[in-house]
DNA sequence: GGCGCATGTAGGACAAAGCCCGATTTTAAT
DNA sequence: ATTAAAATCGGGCTTTGTCCTACATGCGCC
């Protein structure tokens, strides 16, 4: 299931050159991909997660309704590693990234149509992660106090100095804050900040 | 050229399928392109412009020093619309986005190999819009091509040295393009270029 | 056919930010 | 109570970046 044709076109390809598999089914969108599992018997259905009508989460959560023992490989594009985790709680099998290499592609396949659950190792890091800081906090609630202060106004694009300013701290100072926010929220540049900043809707 | 093996895997079939057409290299990276095209013959390229190493911005742009008639045609995922007219002005002859049919990728593949244009509808609104109304541009289509480039890298959080490296110019050439660009898009801080990008869908 | 403006490119002086480290103070944990 | 671990703060020094200025090129426009 994918919305684009060349996507699905090449791993068709990728699928049948491998001999052993078949591919008795494709869709171009989530709800088109509901009607084919109603009406029709799969080992196993492999989901993009970015569609236009309907995305995959959502898709994933009806299928699990419709079929509950058909077993999913989420292949998703490369920026939405973040929803990895919630999607294995939703119950897929396996989750990829889209530009794994064609054997790794076909190894997930073979072993979630044998009923077990195929984990790369991005994801397994993820998992460990999640698994040492069991807390379902967000990652900037990690965050002290003064961390958090300088976090935000660095998001904002403040400047460390105009940050001392507003905070009567030395720059020094907010630049050691800067540091650790980084450090606990395993991000690297300001614009990381930013970037998580709007995306976790901290800010508008 | 395209880094996910699934995308060139399904273009290749695509283009073979149609019997005149050949795919005679492919790379999985815009420095691999490049290489390519230093020691071989083409008659059109295909890239993707979204890429991890080096963005389909910069390749295009070094591709027109290395063989400045060579035909580029321009496939984007999704999102990357805004893209388009700053990717003509660039110099690709035709942009089309990843989930246009494939009858339509071969139109375009056709057009361009034979030295004509392709221009899909959506790229013509927008083209059409632009001449008759030149002043509601988005504001990042007035950038020019090197401004462009810069602009894209500090909203992506490089650092000027990086961006200095990248492009093989100096950094105080770096932040003579990052003052125009914040002098021509009326922001102030990188956190401003960060977060337009964001909310104009120039990243994901 | 020259004038001006946009573009691509840097150098130098100075300011800002960053990194490594140390000190003191809470807070938490045993 | 003892100890460990965060949290809060900054100094010294180096690296980076900014700002202003400058110059060459090309392109459009009277």
């Amino acid at each position: 299931v994918d919305d684009h044709s060349i996507v699905r076109q090449g791993l068709k390809n990728l699928i049948e050159l491998e001999g052993t598999l078949e591919v008795t089914g494709e869709a171009a969108s989530g709800v088109e991909a509901l009607k084919l599992v109603r009406n029709n018997q799969y080992d196993i259905v492999v989901l993009d997660i970015s569609m236009p009508d309907k995305n995959g989460v959502d898709t994933l959560h009806d299928l699990k309704h419709i079929a509950p023992n058909l077993p999913v490989l989420i292949l998703s594009g490369y920026a939405e590693e973040q929803y990895a985790l919630n999607l294995m709680r939703s119950g897929c099998k396996g989750y990829l990234s889209k530009d794994s290499d064609s054997d790794e592609i076909i190894r997930a396949i073979k072993a979630i149509a044998n009923g077990k659950r195929y984990i790369s190792s991005e994801l397994a890091d993820l998992m460990s992660n999640e698994l040492s800081h069991p807390s379902n906090k967000q990652l900037h609630e990690t965050l002290s106090d003064r961390e958090f202060q300088v976090f935000f106004k660095l998001a904002g694009g403040l400047s460390p100095t105009e940050i001392a300013t507003e905070l009567n701290i030395s720059i020094k100072t907010v630049s050691t804050y800067r540091t650790r926010v980084l450090e606990k929220m395993s991000l690297k540049t300001n614009a990381d900040l930013t970037y998580y900043a709007i995306k976790n809707s901290l800010v508008n």
